[in-house]
DNA sequence: CATCAACCCTGAGAGC
DNA sequence: TGCTCTCAGGGTTGAT
């Protein structure tokens, strides 16, 4: 499930290996409808066809590509990736679901397994992001604002953070890896928090995110994206495997209906 | 406002 | 070997 360093490195690449940047859309083609968001296949098609590629960026989970006159986002959500070749393909492209073929004869394939994934094409990106959270990643957030956030939810920490409008671009593996590196128990109400642990939190979630990057996010889900991080994880997923910390057993519960790992021990409820 | 369940999907892995 | 069943998971939507 590509999170804010998977989709940053895709980002990246786009950019440097694959260098899209300045490339036209001559053509597309929509291969699966419910792929596209907005506007409709037909409109799509005639929208985007001639508009040059300005800039990649990323804004949370989505990837922002600035053409000349719109923007087309997407979010890859569980099993989408990207991929941009010339001439023939090795590749599989059995659940290749949109096309962009450009002017210098290259294409970009959007692919994604589960078709949970989405395309928009819109003029503004912002009618899209919504009440998208601040970026982890940038100095804005301070150690202060973060805990003040935090005072103002009594909802369980791993679901606020999960939640995209209290910060954006965390997802299921980077959450629970955060709460394991700033020993907080991943049930603790968010305005329990004491400044000193918020700030060991927002270390943690900068600290984890960081190291995603650095080695290319992870590659799990079968969905391989040359990433290896998946080899560092210290609790997601180790469910049954001792605690690389203190050797306790690692547990799994379900919170906010999604998978949660955590070390009884080094992440003890509030007393 | 918070919580919860259903939904969208596929393929891996378990059980038989 | 091959069938059927269950399950994971991000985000949206609707109900409580």
């Amino acid at each position: 499930m590509p999170e804010l360093p998977e989709v940053e490195t895709i980002v990246r690449g786009l950019r440097a290996a694959d260098n899209i940047v300045g490339k036209t859309i001559m053509n597309s083609q929509v291969l699966w409808q419910r792929s596209l968001a907005v506007p409709l296949a037909v409109e799509f098609q005639q929208l985007i066809a001639g508009q040059q590629i300005l800039a990649v960026d990323r804004r949370g989970k989505f990837i922002v590509i600035k053409l000349t006159s719109q923007s087309l986002l997407i979010h890859l959500r569980m099993s989408g990736d990207i991929f941009v070749e010339s001439g023939e393909t090795m590749r599989n492209q059995k659940h290749d679901r949109i096309i962009l073929d450009f002017d210098d004869g290259s294409r970009m394939a959007f692919n994604d397994t589960r078709k949970f994934g989405r395309v928009w094409l819109v003029d503004d990106p912002q009618s899209v992001f919504g009440k998208l959270g601040p970026e982890p990643l940038e100095e804005s957030l301070t150690p202060g604002l973060f805990f003040e956030k935090l005072s103002r939810s009594k909802r369980q920490v791993k679901p606020l953070l999960l939640d995209q409008t209290f910060v954006a671009g965390l997802g299921n593996i980077y959450t629970d890896e955060s709460l394991f590196i700033a020993g907080i128990n991943p049930t603790t109400p968010a305005n329990l928090i004491p400044l000193d642990k918020a700030g060991s939190l927002l270390n943690a979630v900068r600290e984890v995110l960081i190291e995603g990057i650095k080695r290319n996010g992870a590659s799990i889900d079968w969905v391989y994206r040359g990433g290896d991080f998946q080899n560092y994880f210290k609790v997601y997923q180790r469910d049954g495997d001792p605690c690389i910390r203190c050797g306790t057993t690692i547990e799994r519960i379900t919170l906010g209906q999604r998978g949660t790992h955590y070390c009884p021990h080094c992440q003890p409820r509030l007393a």
